[in-house]
DNA sequence: CATGAATGAGTCTTCATTCAT
DNA sequence: AATGAATGAAGACTCATTCAT
């Protein structure tokens, strides 16, 4: 124990100690909910229990009740920070992406279908937590804040575009919906069927929608057939 | 009934005996496939225990045992209710539709958001086989038999008439996905925002899509508004 | 229906129905235990249900009560009907033997080691009851009639050859509990090890004891192996 | 405590806390084995459940599955502690008995008898598994294997008094087969007949036996009425 | 901070028994 | 007499949570 061994050091030690104390905290409950996802992604839901989460962290059975009150809260946390983490990609990717709406656009997409996003294990975590939303206001509302914020965003890139005067009596909402619900339904079936549908097949997918929506601004991409 | 036309009945009475019984045990079956499918969307899959289904149907918990040999087999027989139900509609749809491809493809679709299938009700319980699919090779193997049918059929559709010929480049196989992949999502969000999202705002969405992609064949739908 | 077919017979049909019926409903009964005996020797005591046991019988579900007040019913019936075959056997025996002692006693070992009664299923049915009747009553009452009644006559054999004369000292009670208790020990072990301990083997070991008790009345028995 | 013996204890308290924490545990399973014990001898096999252990045992149920896997391993485990028991008993007895073979065979069977082993309790718990074994691998492989080892001894020691050539033609293989059924009938007999057959006629009994085929190394007990 | 033993509510499942047909 | 559907009590097992160390 360093608070022993120099006793010089009593005043700033505290501080320290406590902000390391705070960086370990923070690790293991890191440490759970990475647990947690890999958990149900190997169990799905139903297979999920502290045990197989404490066990997948080496840890031991008690932790978790320590660092998160209760399961359900461990499960929302880990539910904020899969949302989180896709958030901060779109919207770093998007305000890289320049002044150019379909740029944008597209980095936002081109996100959904990033490696760190768009891995089984990711939607099938994600896919359990849809299926629970109904029956748990607290991930209903993480989905909601979290869905809301991108679908403004994407809603104000569609009519930005179509106010480009150069897609007559496009209907910018119904085109953001369809671009959410695409992608939404590329994730499931490549969550049902990831043999037949590779990540690069969804993506080119959701591209070539947008090139045909907004063929001014989109290239048709490569067809990309499913063994790609 | 023979038993009525001669006195000898005495012999067939077994018969209508027995048939009457295997109707009454197809009730109570379906009685209870109805009460999951109602549990399941009101309570979530781990929400949903025997004890809930058999409380549903006003029977006593040792019923489900008698009718179905485990909970799993109970399961499984409602998603494949709810498969074959949807099969029915949409196939019936399809072969009424007459010969035009078109007709044919805006047949199956507006099936899919028919009141019967696009209820939140059942898109609850259909997106909670979903979850669990990768865990339980059983629904996994229900879920692919009765979409590969679905998608051969609107592959084909896609197929005519990309080679009607007046869609020079169009890929047929990812424009099917991609209406397979939109109705999904379209019905996700449904499920998650039913007051944004309204079944004719769907349904609109996914004739727009057509409209798009296919605009010799399809009219483009009147703009839907959310409140539609 | 023959009661149907002869209004002639309305006299003497009911008289001869009901004997019928009695028969009838005798050997339901019988089917019933018959198969409670199959079961158990398959199953044991705690793999039998009435289910196994209807299932064994090709009847229905419902018989057993129907026949039986209750389960418990059926098996004092059948633990009665295993006690009697066995008593009937080596009381018949014992009476055709003759007025020699020795030959009675022999008799009634014989019987012991006879084909119907040492035969696996029934040693594994026996033993099924003694492990379960320090609990019940009424397999007890069964168990101590028919055992003290065999013990009366052993007892009475033993104090016949001790008396006469030629084995000073021989504790003739002792004798008799020895050999009940050779006898079960040999069942157990036949039960236990089948392969090892055939029921010729068993039936040579007890007669050998004979042989050893009462030399002058009894031949030591060929040298029988194992695998005799 | 250690703590406080020596300033360098930081070191060795996991170490003291682990074993402290193995001895506890090893306590409960002892509890809970004890308590099963109980149960059987009191209620039989199938009087006994995972309830009726934990009240005797006055735990909660819940650690029978903590502690054992399963209810089945719970009765491996008494088994094999009874099994356990009743070797170490005879083994030590027979290594104590010096290097005499009948003095061996004597300390053998005498141990058989003891209070410990011969209590009705044991007795009743013993012939329960016995009646289990045909349909529990598990059981039959824990009876065999302790068996087996018995019988090797029981066999060697008659072959040993065999061969002092005083009793020709004699059976070696069949005494120490008759040698092994007597004690079994002998403590079934006791089960069932507890005010017939006290400890001590049957380990009279047993000893006459042995006066009676090796007349030459064993004395005749004194006769020995029930009700000794 | 951490461990892991312990608790007890909750779940599925089995099965003897009842009962309408 | 017989069938088989239905009941509900009881049992084994799971698991989130608590708590002493």
């Amino acid at each position: 124990m360093p608070a022993v061994a120099s006793p010089a050091s009593t005043v700033s030690q505290p501080t320290i100690t406590a902000s390391r104390r705070l960086a370990a905290r923070q690790a293991r409950r890191q440490q759970l909910i990475d647990a947690t996802i890999e958990s149900i992604a190997r169990r799905g839901f139903s297979g999920t229990t502290l045990a197989t989460v404490t066990r997948g962290a080496r840890l031991s059975h008690g932790v978790v009740n320590f660092h998160f009150r209760t399961k359900e809260d461990l499960y929302v946390e880990t539910l904020g920070y899969l949302a989180r983490e896709h958030y901060a990609l779109w919207r770093d990717a998007m305000l890289n992406a320049g002044p150019d709406p379909a740029k944008q656009l597209q980095a936002i997409l081109e996100a959904d279908f990033d490696r760190r996003i768009c891995s089984r294990k990711k939607l099938a975590v994600w896919f359990a937590f849809w299926g629970q939303a109904k029956y748990r206001p607290a991930y209903l509302e993480i989905h909601h804040r979290f869905d809301d914020e991108r679908y403004v965003e994407i809603y104000r890139l569609c009519r930005e575009l179509v106010a480009s005067d150069r897609y007559k009596g496009a209907d910018a909402e119904g085109i953001a919906r369809s671009i959410e619900a695409l992608v939404d339904g590329l994730w499931l079936n490549r969550l049902m069927y990831p043999r037949d549908i590779r990540r690069q097949t969804a993506r080119t997918d959701c591209l070539a929608y947008l090139a045909t929506v907004f063929p001014h601004h989109f290239e048709r991409p490569e067809t990309q057939g499913c063994a790609a």
